[in-house]
DNA sequence: GGAGTAGCCTAATCATATTAGGTACCGAGG
DNA sequence: CCTCGGTACCTAATATGATTAGGCTACTCC
């Protein structure tokens, strides 16, 4: 019996793309021992857990994600960074609907300290608002409303939630014009505002 | 054996307790029959399915947060309408985490055209709006940018998505109010914006 | 070419969902 | 009071999936 060659990036990439294809939820040992031809047990030797599968392969997303952000936002700045970050974030997220879902599990705080993503996902998203000229806290209040926004937007359009005939692209970008306007006209923490 | 007494709406609160105990994922027919000194199997007389029990605690859900968003809007408008707004959905979405995540998942279309939570979500949140004097389409991409933008902030919360320091209440009621700034200062279809 | 290890397997256990069919308790009508 | 029917709950069985323990075998390296 020829072996399946399995190593646990092989095996944490098939599970990634199982979920695009199956959604996240489905992501399952069975299944995933079955297209390689392989045993459930004989994954163990690769994961730890479904668990351990499931924080990796929301590692490699978060990744991918933010490689993908940090390519679309290189050399703008300003309203048409926002764009381009945002426009990335929204594409991964539809093309990719399991590997988004993986983002948004609980992870085990430590394990995405030291985790490159999450600081170049800091570096840029951070960058990204450098134009707008605030400072903290307000700086961490705009990341956490674009996190929020982007978020939800993705979140709520791959679940369907989106009932309205009106184009969802266009809201998108109405929504991102609307940011962008948002942080022009930040309400700073020092009452002087403008 | 004394009879427990159960009844769907029983079965169906105790599903969203469960939930809000454990995480809605955790909600299993076995752990229900087991909190109420029942065999699993017995669950069956009340509810179709998981997928049934799921779904109703979903609509429970969702009924019990748009009351609670209806009484802090009543009476109010403009700026102070959309803070009640806010406040009502994440207090709830941070008390009820399980039964808050219930809302998020999937549910027939069907089931939800025709639920009156649904009509009502609807009509307070366009209500609200009203203030801001918006039309068609920006009504609706509005709506979607407050929808994407609570629920985001809520499902990162609770996730445990902000790591910083910067305290979470404050961030919130600042992205509330860039919210406001943004529905104030709208970017219209027509062109001639302000 | 022999030893070691890595990759895969079998077997077993446990939790859970779900179905089929049985039993017992309840209240209503005779 | 007693029986009759339905409802609430049960037992039993099947299926899927996670997980562990322990074994076999085919490459790899010396």
């Amino acid at each position: 019996m020829a072996r399946a060659g399995l190593t646990t990036d092989l095996v944490v990439a098939a599970a990634a793309d199982l979920a695009d294809e199956s959604g996240f939820d489905n992501v399952t040992l069975s299944a995933l021992a079955r297209r390689f031809g392989v045993k459930d047990a004989s994954l163990y030797s690769h994961v730890r857990s479904l668990q351990d599968l499931r924080t990796r392969v929301a590692l490699l997303a978060g990744g991918e994600l933010i490689d993908r952000i940090a390519a679309a936002v290189a050399g703008r700045a300003g309203m048409d960074a926002l764009v381009a970050f945002a426009g990335a974030y929204r594409a991964y997220a539809l093309e990719h609907p399991g590997r988004y879902a993986a983002t948004q599990i609980r992870i085990d705080q430590a394990l995405i300290a030291d985790s490159p993503a999450m600081r170049r996902t800091a570096e840029i998203t951070y960058g990204m608002l450098r134009a707008y000229g605030l400072g903290e806290p307000d700086l961490t209040d705009a990341v956490r409303l674009l996190r929020s926004t982007f978020h939800g937007y993705c979140a709520l359009e791959s679940a369907g939630g989106f009932g309205a005939d009106r184009d969802v692209q266009a809201s998108w970008d109405k929504a991102v014009e609307a940011l962008h306007l948002a942080l022009t006209h930040w309400p700073r923490e020092t009452k002087n505002d403008d």
